[in-house]
DNA sequence: TTAAAGTTGTTCCAATTGGAACAATAAATA
DNA sequence: TATTTATTGTTCCAATTGGAACAACTTTAA
């Protein structure tokens, strides 16, 4: 006692704030995806566009740099300077379409596959770590209510 | 053995992604906060720090710009340069801690409740329309599970 | 077939952003 | 006490960001 000040303790306004359930969401998304990209970019040296190209084309064979954006909700610009840097670096290769000159079809490289397997294993390391504070029954639950939620948003126009 | 067809539906990576749980979350976040920061800055003219001032404010009677920051995990930076501008709107007061002379207590005045009222109805409608898809029981379900969450994110270091 | 409307990928640009360093002050330690 | 370490709020700066406009191309409508 004495001499220490008093220290408050103003950590959140989790329960008092008028919409509680966005706000946590928001708030977990800052809490542990935002840093997430920035050890991405320290660790691995690229940027969240960038690396939403490897994990997309790491699930489809063949997007477009519009499809990307679509599926991650990006600004197209931000995907077309991200894609120029992955070419660059060797993670993607770009094959213009036969059928619509417009566009091209992105895939990823063998170097791009290796390199989102080394990303993939930390975020999956991140994610069991935050995870961790569920039970399995509970976790499994989450897991039902936020595809939900999820997929409805994803149905909401941008 | 039907030949997949050819016109597929990228909208989401949703059930292969590697961190299911971590990816929806940011999904959600991207998906619906981030939008309603965006709005709030065409609609009411804050940007985000500028209203997470508001809103920590109408919360927390008093608080010190670094208390905002972690409540929030804002950088100070940003912080102290929406106070500024928070002042000059005359939405926030300023007093020097005579305690403390390194900082000041900040307040909210009544022209940044009413904002914060305003921008809290928007909020809380917007949440209700997200959350419009869950049934009662699955939307407390996913509160206590969520706020779990928060809770133990609030715990890691920054 | 022509004209209008929509789509893709791109560049440009202005604004936001956050890390780093800093001065002032306070707290801890020797 | 004197010195070192930590904290607060700030400014500076470089990088990221996304809106808007654009050209090239495709699709739709007339």
């Amino acid at each position: 006692m004495g001499r220490r000040k008093a220290e408050l303790n103003y950590s959140n306004i989790f329960e008092s704030v008028e919409f509680p359930d966005a706000y946590k969401v928001s708030y977990l998304a800052n809490a542990i995806v935002f840093p997430t990209y920035e050890d991405i970019r320290k660790d691995f040296g690229l940027v969240r566009a960038e690396y939403h190209l490897l994990l997309c084309l790491a699930h489809y064979s063949e997007l477009t740099a519009q499809d990307v954006a679509r599926i991650t909700r990006r600004p197209r610009n931000s995907i077309s300077r991200a894609v120029h840097r992955m070419l660059d670096l060797g993670f993607l290769k770009r094959v213009p379409d036969p059928s619509d000159a417009r566009q091209a079809k992105l895939q990823i490289t063998k170097e791009g596959k290796i390199m989102h397997n080394k990303i993939s294993k930390y975020l999956v390391a991140r994610e069991a770590e935050i995870f961790s504070v569920l039970s399995e029954s509970e976790r499994k639950h989450f897991r039902d209510l936020i595809r939900k939620l999820a997929n409805f948003a994803s149905t909401l126009k941008r």
